[in-house]
DNA sequence: CGATTCATTGATTAGTTTCAACCGCAGTGG
DNA sequence: CCACTGCGGTTGAAACTAATCAATGAATCG
């Protein structure tokens, strides 16, 4: 399950401009190369349990994972999609709120918790980083709450695609999708299901939707092509112009 | 709209203890003191519209609002409810994502934006403490996540009122509601509708329906009882056992 | 007292879930 | 080599939950 890491230094670090340490200078960067470490571990893995002990908190520097609650009754819901650069874990709390799953290898960056809250509190940057990044995140849950909550399946479902082109647009380097894009989905139709509220059945048939409608194209069930960006984003009836407020 | 505020001194705020400037020594109150101003306004007004400029942040100090945002079609989910303590508006961002209207008459304690900023990079205690609302935020708004997403009516209307209940028990001292329990009621059921992701009428009826069964009694429409705090939270399904995490 | 607003209740409809079958593909072992 | 099995995904039919449409009741306010 655990690989050993490949050594990494942060100035080579493809997430060093976007995670927690984005605003770190080169003294800061120092100190955080002494107490980090990497740990790369398989898909399908459990990085935190819900209710139990979270002993480092940590950011993503590959791959991809969930961070959900399952109901006693087996009901699951995904609450976040986690990409190079999320942050995971609550500094602050011993214990994680959320089952923390890999969807796929995943390497990620880590700190021994009582450390990282030294730091936090002897490093304004990455104190007042952390504080951007967890406001970014907590509009983005909300966002995800009138989707939850408003959207039907099919806008639902074009909402997902739409938000994770956004991501992963901005993770390369353009900020904005536009016309057509292409766009790797790292998870299944049941995790896709387990996040929007929905069965995977319906999940899937949306899917075929808004193929028969030329919404989007699937050459192979992980890559979407989306012929008009616009056009889907349109479906997905979230007035959200993708947010460039800031 | 615009009332004319008392003048009241932090060391006498209801809030003085919950609020942003918790873990402010009196050295660091008497800075607040000097830039923060009240302000009292009516049920029904809009301290904040989705997309405009927000100039000041401020904190609710009584009263209650609402968080939230209207598709063009004029569906409209409620992402959050604010109580006294809760901070509204987003430091680093000039312009709020949410509408926040008040459900009664609400007092703020506001600070205006560029002041507030200054005073969040030069005063760790005011940053610290605002990093830990915020996550606790996040964590709050991932919960409803899960309400909004898997949860039936009856489910997310028993999920509501046990999360009130909550928040009324420890903003009036005692940590955990028990056994028997009175709750007002701040929302109409149109606005508890909105932050459920139901209809009014769907919300009506499931609130009959736990009246029906001995769950919940309603001495009128903004007051309810619930004879057994216990078996309400049951019928919510939520896991959570109150947060008492921290 | 009529008008207005908010809440409840009933009947019907629509959208999503549930239950079930099937498909395509990859891995496995006779 | 190829049937067998398991898994993820798709599709169909039926069941069910919540939404919609519509009417009534209760409370508040000029």
């Amino acid at each position: 399950m655990i690989k050993s890491p490949t050594l990494l230094s942060c100035g080579d670090c493809p997430i060093r401009h976007n995670a927690v340490c984005a605003t770190c200078d080169a003294a800061e960067l120092a100190m955080l190369e002494k107490v980090k470490s990497y740990r790369t571990v398989a898909a399908g893995a459990l990085l935190a349990e819900a209710g139990q002990p979270l002993t480092h908190l940590s950011s993503i520097v590959s791959g991809c994972a969930t961070m959900s609650r399952t109901l006693e009754d087996g009901r699951r819901q995904t609450v976040g999609i986690l990409l190079p650069s999320d942050f995971i874990g609550r500094p602050g709390r011993a214990t994680s709120v959320f089952d923390i799953e890999t969807l796929s290898e995943v390497t990620i960056c880590r700190f021994e918790r009582q450390t990282f809250e030294t730091l936090v509190a002897s490093t304004p940057h990455i104190a007042t980083r952390l504080l951007s990044m967890t406001l970014d995140e907590l509009d983005a849950a909300r966002d995800w709450a009138v989707v939850l909550g408003r959207l039907t399946a099919r806008e639902k479902v074009a909402a997902f695609l739409v938000s994770l082109a956004r991501r992963q647009a901005v993770s390369s380097g353009k900020m904005v999708p536009q016309g057509a894009t292409v766009l790797h989905l790292p998870l299944s139709r049941e995790a896709m299901a387990d996040h929007l509220g929905l069965t995977i059945e319906t999940t899937s048939r949306q899917m075929t939707a808004l193929r028969r409608d030329g919404l989007i194209e699937t050459p192979s069930n992980r890559e979407i092509r989306i012929p008009d960006f616009e056009a889907l984003a349109l479906e997905a009836a979230d007035d959200d112009d993708g947010g460039l407020i800031a």
